[in-house]
DNA sequence: AAGATTGACAACCGCTCTGCA
DNA sequence: ATGCAGAGCGGTTGTCAATCT
């Protein structure tokens, strides 16, 4: 922790580098690849850390970085990731070969965040700066009940891609978020419309990720991106499996979910883990704000009511149901229960404490 | 013309994570 | 199980040129 090491030791410059450096670090990375980064001053013959060696390498010097201002495309694209990842820039970088994490983050502080203002779209939440203002009363100013409707619906548009045989595709376009305000019983669900996407070679790198269902996997991402990608890996792997086109490796994120404890498995046994890392309440009032809660949180129910949250494969229901038993992803096309249900009927009291008077 | 301000970019710092002994 | 070192990440600060007053 602290200081790197290298650090302590003396006579080591700090600050930009010059020509001379670049030229040295450049010619010995060249010549002999980074390894160790810590052995690179020393055997370059430069007076810097290795760490600082290794940050203008990254940022610099790397021969597939692409240099220039960025295009509008790629504006449009770090907006997007951002809205799903947040401050993640090394993996909102991922998504844009040739430009690195500290380039991104240094456009969005000095550029992207006052366009997205001069837009009207708050760049923390990104909604319109209307959504989070205040009346004169410092009342927060809600939708109407036509906009409660249909909130947060969201196209991704995975029209540019190129189908990718080695892993396979899914099969998903737009998600809508979608509230009935006439039933006293009101029905919140997702409905999609379908597309093939194609998926890279890990999940968390997919440019899917930019654009998969926010607003609902905003609502739950904050913490976890994989969730997001859950939601996704679902589709995709009963799509791609469906085409023979399914990859063994999977993806890292399905991977990952499968060996984490708070994840459970469909009968077909692949892994979801939609609330994993939420089971604390004071977790969910961070995502008051997202338009999924909050138009859940429109509903004037009692506090106390449960959602019996189902999963089909299409669309998603989330159905309240007070007081009945809660099962979180239970497939209305699968008649075999989940393996695991015990851990979403915890992590669902989390999630009704976020909906709050839902 | 000179100082102040601004914006873009570069680099550093503090911290976490991970692998290994 | 523990401590350490290396790698990586995100926030912050520094630098410098352009622009403004």
């Amino acid at each position: 922790m602290g200081r790197h090491s290298c650090c302590y030791k003396q006579k080591l410059r700090k600050g930009l580098w010059s020509p001379e450096e670049d030229e040295k670090l450049l010619a010995h990375i060249t010549k002999y690849g980074h390894g160790c980064w810590s052995s690179i001053p020393k055997q370059s013959g430069l007076q810097r850390c290795g760490k600082s060696c290794r940050l203008r390498w990254i940022n610099y010097l790397r021969p597939d970085l692409k240099r220039g201002t960025f295009s509008q495309e790629e504006e449009d694209l770090i907006i997007e990731l951002h809205a799903v990842l947040g401050n993640r820039w090394s993996q909102i970088a991922a998504q844009l070969p040739g430009r690195t994490d500290n380039e991104i983050k240094n456009l969005w502080n000095s550029c992207l965040k006052k366009k997205l203002k001069q837009r009207g779209i708050d760049p923390v939440t990104h909604k319109p700066l209307s959504e989070v203002e205040n009346d004169e009363d410092g009342n927060k100013i809600q939708p109407t009940s036509d906009e409660q409707n249909l909130i947060g619906s969201t196209i991704i548009d995975g029209s540019n891609t190129q189908p990718s045989d080695s892993v396979g595709h899914f099969q998903m376009q737009q998600l809508n978020y979608e509230v009935s305000p006439s039933s006293s019983n009101p029905t919140h669900w997702f409905t999609q419309t379908s597309k093939y996407f194609d998926i890279d070679t890990e999940f968390s790198s997919n440019s899917m990720m930019s654009t998969l269902l926010p607003p609902l996997t905003s609502a739950f991402l904050s913490d976890s991106p994989s969730m997001a990608a859950t939601y996704a890996t679902r589709h995709w792997v009963a799509d791609s499996a469906s085409a023979g086109s399914a990859n063994n490796n999977n993806t890292s994120a399905s991977a990952e979910l499968q060996s984490n404890d708070n994840s459970f498995y469909d009968n077909s046994g692949f892994s979801w883990g939609l609330m994993e890392n939420h089971a604390e309440e004071t977790k969910w009032s961070e995502y008051l704000d997202n338009p999924l809660l909050m138009a859940a949180a429109l509903q004037n129910q009692t506090p106390q009511s449960l959602y019996n949250i189902e999963i089909k494969s299409e669309p998603y229901f989330l159905n309240s149901s007070p007081s009945s038993n809660t099962v979180w992803g239970q497939s209305q096309n699968q008649e075999q229960p989940l393996q695991n249900p015990d851990i979403f009927g915890k992590d669902i009291q989390g999630l009704t404490a976020a909906f709050g008077h839902v």
